[in-house]
DNA sequence: CTTGCTTTAAAACGATCGTTTAATACAATT
DNA sequence: AATTGTATTAAACGATCGTTTTAAAGCAAG
């Protein structure tokens, strides 16, 4: 027999807690669901919040094993070390319908901090913001401040987990066809990232060059080349 | 002057629900907020669901009502509307603290879509974000594709809810004074405006100039690479 | 004052929650 | 074989949930 009650309870426990949250899960469900008796939960965890936290922890691990993120070569230049990362964070968040329950439960976390979950998701976050805080540092320049970096670290961000966070109302303000065909992670990687890039000057900026009838910008033409 | 027990119901239950959620909030604690009776709920609403919708909608009504978007004269540049759209956003956003309830109620209802509440988010959200596209598209190329002119948005609009929706996680991730100087409305408002109006190229690039520019490696075959 | 209707009040209902209890089955140790 | 400790079970416990019942209080109109 590979799992014994104890694992087989937490793994039921995952996806419960991430479908219906901590207040809505019910411990019957949960142990119904992983075959074993009401009293198990107590008997393993000591009562059901302490469960919720094992739960947790473990969708982290899951998450962390899975798509992990590559530690890039030393060459590799910036631009495509960010593309990567982007796609990998994208896939994370966007993987709900096929394998789901570790990212939602760590939404739920994150969204609504309980118990003593919201450091464990502090110390789960922070290294990957800062691997996204290194690349961007290297098409910054050396002089812009700290804060700032990270503001731009977290517009990368922001513009990611909004698709997963938020993603009802995009499916409420797109249609399905589109839904389904621009909105899935490479493409989305691709928007994020381009964006990204020509907000650093990497990249061509995406906007109409020219403004004819700005008269609040001077008409000199500064801007030559591209 | 006293409002009657129906709308103080109403009023006592859009805190309540935005601090627990549906699940967790209790109609015990509703009517004791309210003054009234425990039957009143099921007399006023029919039952807590009921209750529940009609706070979310007063919440929508509310929020529209405080900080409305401003209608500009016609001659206002796309720069400026931007910049004060996003801080618009992000002072209802951000306003948590302050007078919260609404908002707080109204991204549960985002995040964790219940009942009939998604098609009424939907008309709530869409005639701003089709604002957005408005003031976007003065900037864009004519020819630029409408799943690309709404990606564009979801950028701005994601960079913004980002600090409600993961406010857990920002403030987990920079420490205390840097949060309260750095990361008000008005500031994040400069921030995101910045970078996004730099992605269109109506402002410098924020990244270093100096640099290889990325065309050069798809023309000239850099060293090792895998 | 009575009538008819709306509103409020207290109490209890049935259901379900998380948890505990007590008894049993099993395996290893003495 | 007896004992010890762990694992598992059915059942019940107490608390709390949303809801319903029942009845009384308020109140305008006849």
């Amino acid at each position: 027999m590979p799992d014994d009650a104890k694992t087989r309870l937490l793994q039921a426990a995952g996806p419960v807690f991430a479908d219906k949250g901590f207040q809505a899960a019910t411990v019957r469900e949960i142990c119904e669901l992983a075959g074993v008796n009401v009293a198990s939960i107590n008997y393993y965890f000591g009562d059901k919040e302490r469960l919720y936290v094992e739960a947790v922890k473990e969708a982290r691990r899951i998450k962390a094993d899975r798509t992990p993120f590559p530690d890039w070569p030393a060459d590799v230049a910036p631009e495509t070390r960010l593309r990567q990362f982007v796609e990998t964070l994208l896939t994370r968040l966007l993987s709900a319908d096929a394998v789901p329950w570790p990212t939602r439960l760590m939404m739920r976390e994150i969204l609504d901090p309980g118990s003593a979950c919201k450091e464990l998701a502090q110390e789960y976050f922070r290294p990957e913001f800062e691997m996204l805080l290194g690349i961007l540092d290297e098409m910054l320049p050396p002089d812009t401040p700290d804060y700032r970096r990270r503001q731009l670290g977290f517009s990368v961000v922001g513009q990611c987990v909004f698709y997963r966070l938020a993603g009802g109302v995009v499916s409420a303000l797109v249609d399905e066809e589109e839904l389904s065909e621009r909105y899935d992670a490479e493409d989305l990687a691709n928007h994020i990232t381009r964006f990204t890039l020509a907000a650093l000057g990497r990249t061509p900026p995406l906007g109409r060059q020219p403004s004819p009838p700005a008269k609040l910008r001077d008409i000199v033409p500064q801007e030559s080349e591209n």
